[in-house]
DNA sequence: TAAGCTTGGTGTAGAAATGACACGAAAGAA
DNA sequence: TTCTTTCGTGTCATTTCTACACCAAGCTTA
């Protein structure tokens, strides 16, 4: 079955650049090329977008389907339309920017579909396409949301102390925060709840555990507050 | 000529938001539709984007066409690909915004091409498509965006008063600031050039005539500065 | 079981930024 | 010359930001 239009039209695919946090470290999930061009070469997972599926929609079926991971959070990023951006024909691509657990995902996911990996996002890979451009420019991107909106708990376990938090911050924003002030402004927010419950497992005095309040979020978001870090 | 595929693809447009300011009121330029659907309907000026050319210049020409307005300020907005937002066919489009001065494209645009003219942007008509909804999207960007990167300056006329440029925050923002404090803020920021001139032809003290530097903004912007309002 | 190691958890004070506030000067209009 | 309008300017109180250090808790190991 084919398709017919008057005028040419490019071919419309979606991208996603999945962030997961292992540590002190940002990693970025990252699928091989199997076929060309750039066979072998590591790439953002995405494909073509489906009549009758939104953009995101098309953005986290992609995402399911090339990697098993249910991403959390999605947000669209940019959509890249260089002409040549694709060798082979004109594609524009919607790009997404998405965070998820990835003690959730964990190593499964390198061997689940195809092959995907988590990368570290300092020693990434050269991309294929222009996946570098846009790994770029979602980094860019969530330094500066992490920063103003509190998105930077989809990264997280659902129970986390507030070391873990501050961590987050400091590996996504690369640089370092003073344990008190932080510690102030987060609780400051209002937006964590303070669980009965301490980690295991340690071989230190172990932390107590909060969880992000999301609906206490939507509520004091509505009213207009702010959450500048 | 005919263009065959062998999947369908949606058909791709971009559309532009203008923003002109006339004294303390934020305008934005409209075309009414000449074609079913939503003939005779007012909607954001776009169009298809043609192969070879990259979004950003099918946004430009499309502007240009349609309106005869060459902003100077564009961005790429959102890209809004809800498959029924079209009633016809599937179409994805790729919204920006652009701001420009409306003294150099004042009522001729109204006349030029079509019909393009400039509304207000708290009494504009309900436009065509989804397209209230990205106008919407439109101003909530414009809003973030001036408080903290110094765009308004592509609102005004080369040459400008303090007062002008308050009143450009203001109407954008939508709330009154302190005269003092908001030289203080703005000078501050070393980005404007104090000329050896005043305003003429009013019926009062002549205001000190300011331009923005915009070769001192990148210089900063590249060291890193940041520019709240 | 005592000493040691590691991380958890807490307050204050000086510096900087913010926000509120009022009046004389300039220039054209009446 | 008087009136009207907008221009242009500084201070002070409040809030926010930033830098900074020590004891407590709990597990490890000698």
């Amino acid at each position: 079955m084919t398709f017919t239009y008057e005028h040419p039209r490019p071919a419309l695919t979606v991208d996603c650049v999945v962030f997961g946090l292992d540590e002190g470290d940002l990693k970025v999930l990252l699928v091989q090329r199997d076929l060309e061009p750039f066979k072998g070469r590591w790439a953002l997972p995405g494909g073509f977008v489906r009549p009758g599926e939104s953009l995101d929609e098309a953005a986290r079926r992609e995402l399911e389907e090339e990697t098993g991971v249910t991403a959390v959070y999605l947000e669209q990023l940019y959509t890249f339309g260089e002409p040549d951006r694709d060798p082979r024909e004109r594609v524009v691509s919607v790009a997404y920017y998405a965070l998820c657990k990835l003690t959730e995902h964990g190593v499964q996911a390198a061997t689940d579909a195809r092959d995907a990996a988590w990368f570290s996002v300092i020693d990434a890979p050269a991309l294929a396409f222009d996946h570098d451009h846009i790994l770029e420019v979602a980094l860019r991107r969530l330094k500066a949301k992490v920063t103003y909106e509190p998105i930077g708990f989809d990264l997280l376990p659902p129970k986390f102390t507030l070391s873990q938090l501050q961590t987050l911050y400091e590996t996504v924003l690369e640089r370092e925060l003073d344990k008190r002030n932080f510690r102030k402004k987060i609780l400051g927010m209002e937006l964590l709840v303070e669980l009965d419950e301490v980690e295991r497992d340690v071989a230190h005095r172990a932390a107590r555990l909060y969880r992000f309040d999301r609906k206490r979020y939507e509520q004091l978001k509505r009213r207009g507050f702010s959450f500048e870090l």
